[in-house]
RNA sequence: UCCCCGAUCGUCUAAUGGUAGGACAGCGGCCUUUGGAGCCGUGAAUCGUGGUUCGAAUCCAUGUCGGGGAG
């Protein structure tokens, strides 16, 4: 049987570039697309210097990725989800600002675009897999007869963490050659193999808010939409409901923020909650935002079956969080799970992904109710 | 109108005759490649005017403002 066609996410950067030359040195039969996900000219207000570059589909970035296309001699083409991206990426990102939590676009944009419509996109396209630069690890697992995930090696780049929302039928179509590498590693291969972008920074921050300002994005849309400013304001309270101050919206505010809220208390103050219906930020001291339970709601199962009876994991509660001993305990929603933790974490937020690990191993994650 | 009390960085406050300091807030940077957090750095004040004193945030007088009393 003839090799299979393999569809490379390519966003321009060094990784999805890697990925690119790697499969292509390595004999497969690949087509380099690209996502158009975001016009960076529809908020004009929001405009950066230098146009923008390395954000997702800059017109630098797209240019980059065509770039590396052609240098491999590779097909390659733009496929246009903009639509598709405002529709389940940027309004629910915006509506769970709006609700009172904090939402993680990347996950949202795994678990609709990328490798969902963009795996209908490549199966248009002859391709049966796919193949991106995510920092993590697919294996198959003979005896359980499901797709494992693991954290990448390189420990400081794993992105597991946005990826808890993968289906198996999704994993098995799905390559992350880089899983395997070392972030150094991969730029001297990507030198090796002569793709010009081989030097070029690591993006971050969202990549559809030009500015790194995601609450003067949303601010931004809201003028676009009609949706007047004095509508989001409101005032800070604490926790015995006493009124310190006030804001321009709940959306500037997330579970565990400091910074932004202009209150001279004498001691630091942290955002314990947002509550949007009444247009409130409540602020109390760090210790306030100790917990040692939540629970996790539309919870995929990755690496192992639902369970059936309490299980020990670690457990992250948000990117950069230090995963933490906790006991996972099924309920009677069988997509929910309740996370008792050993010790008490800090700003336990909704909206963000409660990823299960064992180890190394991706158990599995839902979404923080 | 009179009598008390008070007035210090943006905010809260320390310094009672001897270098105006701190906390919080703000700003900048680093770090992170969801949002946060954290770390480092940084600007910022004695209500005005006179006086006493070698030296005044501090003592005196007076004005202004704020709070409280006295028909």
């Amino acid at each position: 049987m003839l090799s299979e066609t393999i569809a490379v996410a390519m966003s321009g950067g060094v990784d999805s570039s890697a990925v690119a030359g790697l499969l292509h040195r390595q004999g497969a039969q690949i087509v380099g697309l690209t996502m158009q996900l975001w016009n960076q000219r529809r908020l004009p207000e929001l405009a950066v210097e230098g146009g923008g570059a390395g954000r997702c589909c800059s017109l630098d970035d797209v240019y980059d990725a065509r770039y590396v296309a052609q240098q491999l001699g590779i097909p390659y083409y733009v496929v246009n989800f903009e639509q598709r991206f405002e529709d389940q990426v940027v309004k629910p990102f915006i509506g769970e600002y709006l609700a009172g939590r904090t939402p993680i676009p990347c996950t949202l944009c795994n678990n609709f675009i990328k490798f969902e419509q963009f795996l209908e996109m490549a199966e248009g396209v002859g391709a049966a897999k796919i193949a991106t630069g995510h920092y993590a690890r697919i294996d198959f697992n003979d005896q359980s007869g499901r797709y494992e995930m693991r954290r990448s090696v390189d420990t400081a780049k794993d992105q597991t963490y946005f990826l808890f929302g993968l289906k198996q039928d999704q994993m098995a179509r799905t390559l992350f050659p880089l899983g395997g590498y070392l972030k150094p590693q991969v730029r001297e291969l990507a030198r090796e193999l002569g793709i010009p972008v081989a030097d070029k920074p690591d993006s971050q921050e969202i990549c559809f808010v030009p500015n790194g300002d995601y609450a003067g994005f949303i601010d931004a849309y809201f003028r676009e939409q009609g949706v007047a400013s004095e509508q989001t304001r409101g005032e800070i309270v604490n926790t015995d409901g006493e009124v310190l101050g006030e804001h321009e919206g709940v959306h500037h505010f997330t579970v565990g923020q400091r910074r932004g809220l202009g209150i001279a208390a004498g001691e630091p103050l942290y955002v314990i909650a947002t509550k949007p219906a009444e247009h409130l930020v409540v602020v109390g001291r760090n210790r306030d935002l100790l917990r040692a339970r939540l629970t996790a709601q539309d919870v995929n199962w990755i690496s192992v079956d639902a369970i059936r009876v309490p299980m020990r994991a670690e457990v992250k509660i948000r990117n950069k969080h230090l995963a933490a001993s906790a006991m996972l305990s099924p309920t009677s929603d069988p997509n929910r799970i309740d996370v008792h933790f050993d010790e008490p974490q800090r700003a336990v937020t909704p909206g963000q992904g409660a990823v299960f690990y064992s180890g190394e191993l991706v158990l599995g994650g839902g979404w923080i109710e």
